[in-house]
RNA sequence: GGCUCUGUAGUUCAAUGGAUAGAAUAGCGGUUUCCUAAACCGUAGAUCCGGGUUCGAUUCCCGGCGGAGCUACCA
């Protein structure tokens, strides 16, 4: 990054004397160059044409020639058309890596006490049933999303608000009331949250059972509905529970629990956490009482029935339902409280709900409200917007029972990982529980990266096959990459091939160049010969590519190489650095990488 | 109907308004069994359509067409 910066710098230095007009760094246009141009950065001076008066290919050569005179860190020029390319000095370069290495946490910012503070909102599940495939991208990218955040020297506060409230929770405790005869996750050594889940579609089978019944006897749908004894039963829970009768809210309490350890457990497998968790049953009612000061306020009005609503008509929008006609309140009404809250209880700059994009409406009016409640923190609120997660084989419909279950999903990543890595041999001679923890990583971080490598906003297919390959633009190859650096490095070792502090060379071979054997031993001759010092690594395309996208602190190692292949001429870049770039941009994303695999 | 998002090789994904639109997989043709490897080299293959702004558009604007989601007194 310092390289660039720096001859963005120069550049407006040289544009200043050329042609006497100062310009800002925005409008200069740097980019890499393109792989088939010599060259490592690109200036396109077309923008600048307005200034030099001049063609495109001589307004190039003129600053070229400055460059080349007057930079430092310019070698040489080229240019073609109207793309002046720069090549940059390898003192420059090996300068900048010299200093990267005296910094462990390169690219990292620290955070400050003053620094702004980000509250973050993901996950958030409803109690119950259990985590599904869509939970699956929103937990991958709220952690990701944080963990960039702290990365770039924010403070961050992790938050989840659990739906753990109303009708469909009834529904379970009912369920499990009448049919459950006892059963408890230790009894039937079911996840808590697999086992409620159980309930609550055990509750929709027999309530349908009903249905059926009733429409039999020749009711129709809606006189049946309305005479079921079931979702009678059930609203006269949620009643109680209202009322804060003392069973129904040990029951609840209880069943929650249980929930709370099963969703725990799949938080910790695919290495997600919260520091502050919100919970719907305690920030309800202040949701409500803003609703109605905001009624009082006259912000809101009353229907005849007796609802609460709000007239988004000036906006654009609808007239939106704020508490129904009992009393009782809805799912915006909770929100506004939640929201409240969380900003009484931290001093946040910036409110982030990492929540699927099937919400952009509910979101766009939770911002309207609250700035109509006069708070101030309303027109700021950020939704990250994320699309579907879709199969091959299609959709998820849990209509259709073809919800994919995040535990079943993880589970059989790692499996196939296991048996991937057998076919392959790569696990032979490696300890069974170091074996399984290899497994492990390889199957997260199989899904993970495939979740991730998608852009947020789209909807995707997640193949779970193509996600664990070895090859390809996998999470699976990265780690691979990263544990064969180890290994070169270990039997570098093992030879008794010291390994610096700070070499005087080092290699970077990129894969699919040359042979690898080969150039390993002619580098060794002639640093040898020199009498130095060297580190070699290993770097697949993948992973210089990733590595460009995802991770800012490789963003200025070209794969550096020139013309006249004395394996000198290969730019040297510190091997740990390689490694350690990997570990970090994976650890961004919550993956981890094994020394070995 | 209205609102939001989205449309790129067979497929899954890239591309701050810049050069000949990149990868990966799957094809096809060759060389290999060597490094922790079914690897390496080569080849073919795409911007939904029509306008506009611009020196320059996959990108920005308008209009079509297609896909997804929302438009609940569910969350």
């Amino acid at each position: 990054m310092q390289i660039e910066n720096h001859l963005q710098e120069i550049i407006i230095r040289a544009i200043r004397e050329l042609y006497h007009s100062d310009m800002d760094t925005s409008q200069i246009t740097l980019q890499k160059t393109k792989k088939e141009f010599k060259g490592h950065y690109t200036l396109v001076t077309f923008p600048l044409l307005k200034i030099s008066r001049k063609k495109p290919e001589e307004t190039a050569e003129e600053i070229g020639a400055w460059l080349a005179e007057n930079a430092g860190i310019v070698s040489g020029y080229n240019v073609i058309k109207g793309f002046l390319n720069l090549e940059i000095t390898s003192g420059a370069w090996i300068g900048l890596l010299e200093e990267i290495d005296t910094q462990p946490d390169y690219g990292f910012t620290p955070a400050t006490d003053d620094a702004p503070l980000y509250m973050v909102e993901y996950s958030s599940p409803n109690t119950n049933k259990p985590l599904h495939l869509g939970h699956v991208r929103n937990n991958l990218l709220g952690h990701s999303l944080c963990e960039v955040l702290v990365a770039n020297g924010n403070r961050v506060v992790k938050t989840n608000i659990v739906n753990d409230r109303g009708i469909h929770i009834c529904k379970s405790m009912l369920a499990w009331q009448k049919w459950g005869n006892g059963e408890t996750p230790e009894s039937s050594e079911k996840k808590g949250d697999h086992l409620i889940g159980d309930y609550y579609v055990l509750f929709d089978k027999k309530y349908k059972e009903e249905l059926a019944a009733l429409q039999g006897k020749g009711l129709s749908k809606e006189e049946a509905e309305e005479q079921s004894r079931l979702m009678a039963e059930a609203r006269e829970m949620l009643r109680k529970w209202e009322a804060g009768d003392k069973e129904t809210v040990a029951l609840w309490k209880r069943m929650n629990e249980w929930v709370y350890a099963g969703f725990d457990e799949t938080y910790h497998r695919m290495g997600v956490s919260f520091d502050k968790i919100y919970y719907e049953s305690q920030t309800y009612l202040a949701g409500k009482e803003e609703v109605l000061r905001g009624l009082d306020e006259g912000l809101f009005y009353r229907k005849e029935d007796g609802s609460v609503w709000a007239d988004l008509t000036p906006y654009g929008l609808d007239h939106k339902l704020l508490l129904r006609a009992d009393g009782t309140s809805v799912y915006m009404t909770q929100d506004i409280g939640t929201a409240k809250l969380r900003f009484d209880d931290y001093p946040i700059n910036t409110m982030i709900y990492v929540v699927g994009n099937e919400q952009n409406y509910h979101f766009q009016v939770l911002s309207i409200l609250l700035d109509m409640l006069g708070f101030g923190f309303g027109k700021g609120l950020v939704h990250f917007s994320y699309g579907m997660v879709e199969l091959p084989e299609g959709k998820m419909k849990s209509r259709e029972g073809t919800v994919v279950d995040a535990d079943d999903l993880m589970t059989e990543m790692v499996e196939t990982a296991r048996e991937t890595s057998r076919e392959l041999g790569k696990l032979e001679g490696i300890p069974t529980d170091e074996a399984d923890k290899i497994a492990e990583m390889v199957g997260m971080g199989a899904l993970k990266y495939f979740i991730l490598k998608v852009d947020p906003k789209k909807n995707m297919t997640f193949n779970p096959k193509e996600s664990i390959d070895f090859n390809g633009n996998t999470g699976p190859f990265i780690q691979y990459t990263h544990a064969r650096i180890q290994s070169v490095l270990r039997k570098a070792a093992e030879q008794g091939i010291a390994i610096p502090e700070k070499p005087d060379y080092t290699l970077l071979l990129a894969e699919k160049e040359e042979g690898l054997v080969q150039l390993l031993a002619e580098f060794d001759a002639v640093v040898k010969q020199a009498g130095a010092e060297y580190n070699v690594s290993l770097i697949g395309n993948y992973v210089y590519d990733l590595a460009k996208e995802f991770n800012q602190f490789y963003h200025d190692f070209p794969i550096l190489r020139e013309e006249n292949t004395s394996l000198r001429d290969f730019r040297l870049l510190l091997s740990k650095n390689i490694a350690l770039t990997i570990k970090k941009g994976m650890g961004l994303f919550g993956i981890e990488v094994p020394e070995r695999m």
